[in-house]
DNA sequence: AGCGCCAGAAAAATCGATATTAATCGGTGC
DNA sequence: GCACCGATTAATATCGATTTTTCTGGCGCT
């Protein structure tokens, strides 16, 4: 089961996934993009008649996002969506180095001219869709990070990798999204990893790659302790 | 929620755990023990009167599991217990040297007396349980390691060694728990971590802990090999 | 006035039954 | 004789109702 990885133009019409399909996509949507505010109680009954299906694909649901730490579950008093916190990000932030910095380079270590053409693809695409301002930019733009260590050969590192990257996202939309990229020339950084990756320099496509999320971070975290002192 | 974590000696009699815990714990031990072989199919109608209970808390408890990467749910088609393979195994190994390393070192670079003290309780625990050759030797086994790196300050990163230790002492039991210990002095091996970690010699605590680890690693991938020749 | 306690309401957890979907097996046409 | 198709069977996925459990607000007691 392929959960966590980015569902692809699949978001047509006649979906025929399952209930349970649905409902989990659904609702991590709700908690990644903030419609569900950390710590919120998510209520069996609410999201029942909110996502118009029963309540054991809510509880399915609830129990696979609970083990990807987007759902916290109490147990005999319900769910609620997973608490926010500056330690939670700034591990996040740290265990997100990490690991893509090993993945990345395993990647380029065994690169192929296959992954090279996969990772410009998915650079294209995500910028076709920045360029549309389209709502699935950030789908892109997940594709192509994770496109850039798909090639590392470890299923369970990409698979966190994923999760994190999700956990971290949370955090930007949470701050508003789109304050991070008028700030900065994304683009450019973006296309600095593209080439180093596609040059096989992998110590030079992680210095970019982990200077890309320390931005980001460290713009995130101070936005964070703004808001927190405006209080 | 702990789920991932040991459950104490709370496994008596009264046990007013919700359904979902009861057969998320009973579940996740059939497949860790291996009493519910790889890729074996599981059955809802089967293992309702098996665990004695309804639908509902084993779907919920297989969707946990499904997140925790030791069951494959395919879609419309049921659950399975998650397939191993010698890749899986391998990468298993990789991983737990990656991060439990990184974990020993941080836990020993924030050291306090308290931690020390639970390493040292941990392990004398662990000496107990062997001696008895009561079954939950692993627990203890599994707390000790834990204790080792609980002081690292970083819970995403612990739930992550929890997570792939319980996927490889899968292997090991697969493998014929008993034949490993019998062949190398473990008990010398958790000595020597102890000792290092308690002096605060981090290095030294990884180089022990990975050994320990590659060690078990190369006995098991022996047999696994042995094994695959011989069919 | 403060504290604990009890009843009523709300919500979660669980069950049993139904609808849906996949697997199986036997028959039919080529 | 073999491959394909349709009915039967088995199992999953989902729903609606019931049972526990928690939460809330008000009452009596000290």
């Amino acid at each position: 089961m392929d959960l966590g990885v980015i569902q692809v133009g699949s978001t047509g019409s006649g979906n025929a996934a399952s209930a349970t399909q649905r409902t989990y996509l659904s609702l991590r949507r709700l908690i990644v993009t903030g419609a569900v505010k950390p710590g919120e109680k998510l209520k069996i009954e609410g999201l029942r008649t909110r996502l118009q299906t029963g309540a054991s694909p809510i509880r399915e649901a609830l129990s696979l996002l609970t083990s990807e730490h987007l759902v916290e579950r109490i147990d005999q008093r319900g769910f609620r969506a997973a608490p926010t916190s500056r330690e939670n990000f700034d591990e996040i932030l740290e265990m997100r180095c990490e690991l893509e910095g090993m993945a990345l380079r395993r990647s380029i270590a065994s690169a192929t001219e296959d992954w090279e053409e996969a990772v410009v693809l998915a650079h294209h695409r995500m910028g076709r869709a920045a360029g549309k301002g389209t709502d699935n930019f950030e789908d892109e733009h997940k594709a192509f990070h994770m496109t850039l260590l798909a090639n590392c050969g470890a299923p369970i590192l990409l698979r966190f990798c994923s999760q994190l990257y999700d956990l971290n996202i949370r955090y930007r939309y949470l701050a508003g999204r789109a304050l991070d990229y008028q700030k900065r020339d994304v683009g450019q950084e973006h296309r600095e990893i593209l080439e180093r990756a596609v040059a096989r320099d992998a110590d030079g496509a992680e210095a970019e790659l982990l200077g890309h999320y320390r931005r980001t971070g460290a713009f995130l975290a101070d936005l964070m302790t703004a808001q927190t002192a405006a209080e």
